[in-house]
DNA sequence: ACCTGAACACCGTTCAAGT
DNA sequence: ACCTGAACACCGTTCAAGT
């Protein structure tokens, strides 16, 4: 038992690897797995703490010694999400910025789901994230944005990214919200030429494709190009504030 | 009575101004304006249809004539919030395009809480807003925009526009989420100069008004000249997609 | 240290009635 | 036409126990 050593012995209880009657084997690691498994397959109504615990064949309040309240599992899922965001090297700053809100969307892309509670709540996982602020800082320098516009700067790009994406993979409607979308194709379809000519000559290119006009969300119906040419207005965006 | 004449006489049940017993003289506009005064006072978590009808003295199923769904009533709340939002008259599309961009936002900070409700849900109140598309249309086409590629220009704006307000509003974790905010100032207060020193330059500037480094949201803490440099952004990338 | 069980104060919504 | 009342199938979370 090696007593007397203050190397922080855990009880010993599970010692062995045996198994204790009435224990799950829990960990933050599986629940935070499984969690994501649930929202990922079933969608974010499904993700709730009692019935993520039926699904790991355990007590609701399990969940709850490793996670004390349910918005620090939605936190490790979102820091977990946004994990694999990592931006690129050395590069010029716009292939940088081009390359880094690329793969923060790709990572979105993998767990569409969750988009919801990056875009509705306050990011936080923060300590993992000091390391790309101070890239974006760097490359806004780089990019020859002055000092007093560079939080303004910062605020762009992370709000404008963060919040296109978010939009892209907005909640939609329901299961079946009788007949949204069938609706919404009357609106398009609708669409008078005199009143609203523009959008008349644009609306089978928009119907589906496009914010307000659609009934499906990224997911389903990815804005693929949409967001490349948003990148580039960032990219251009910001090289105006240089001037 | 002018019996005979078919003017949609409704039943006459209540007419002469004549209370009912039981009957709470609901109406959709009363659900609607009770439910905003609820979310701006109470916050939005306290929009429950039960909590709403005990405001309003009433059954939680009354509310549900009016509003066969929940969503019902959260769809003609944002459509509420979102109906001052016209958008200016004939000028310059770029001053077009900051006018807009800057009365979307105001109409927010009117009504805070309902941000995520807009950034989280697809936005559906179409009947009101094909005047808007076909104006933003118009504004880009006169902008230069070509029209292949169009879809992707007003995709950049709205979900831009839509997306960081949205950012700029989102959920603050709870009431009291135990000293969040202190450990966001302690990342803050510990970020070192020599692994960051962009953004230990920046931190006093930074701190609780750029996105991922605060704990307060627009509401308490607007990011006016952020979104100002945001709006200048997005016209400078709209005019580089003309070249 | 890690989990169960019962209980509290909530939800949205359906269904059958009342007037 | 418009509202009540009871019921169903859910929530997150606290508190007291168990091992």
């Amino acid at each position: 038992m090696a007593d007397g050593m203050g190397t922080g012995v855990e009880d010993a209880a599970t010692a062995g690897g045996r198994k204790r009657a009435g224990r799950a084997e829990l960990s933050p690691e599986k629940v935070l797995a499984k969690a994501i498994e649930v929202i990922d397959s079933d969608g974010l109504e499904a993700f709730s703490m009692r019935h993520l615990a039926k699904g790991l064949g355990v007590t609701p309040m399990a969940l709850y010694w490793h996670y004390p309240k349910r918005h620090d599992l939605v936190r490790a899922v979102v820091a977990e999400v946004l994990a694999g965001v990592v931006p690129a090297t050395a590069t010029h700053w716009e292939e940088w910025l081009r390359d880094y809100m690329h793969r923060f969307r790709a990572a979105i892309t993998r767990h569409p789901n969750v988009a919801p509670l990056i875009g509705g709540q306050l990011i936080s996982n923060v300590s993992g994230n000091l390391d790309m602020i101070e890239a974006l800082l760097t490359r806004l320098q780089e990019a020859g944005v002055p000092d007093h516009k560079m939080v303004q700067a910062y605020n762009s790009v992370i709000g404008g990214m963060v919040g296109f994406v978010s939009q892209e993979f907005a909640l939609v409607p329901s299961s079946s919200d009788d007949g949204w979308d069938g609706r919404m194709k009357e609106v398009i379809g609708g669409i008078d030429a005199e009143r609203h000519p523009h959008l008349h000559a644009m609306r089978s290119r928009m119907e589906n494709r496009s914010f307000i006009l659609r009934w499906e969300n990224g997911a389903t119906r990815p804005m693929d190009d949409s967001f490349d040419t948003f990148t580039e207005v960032m990219i251009a965006g910001i090289r105006a504030l240089t001037v």
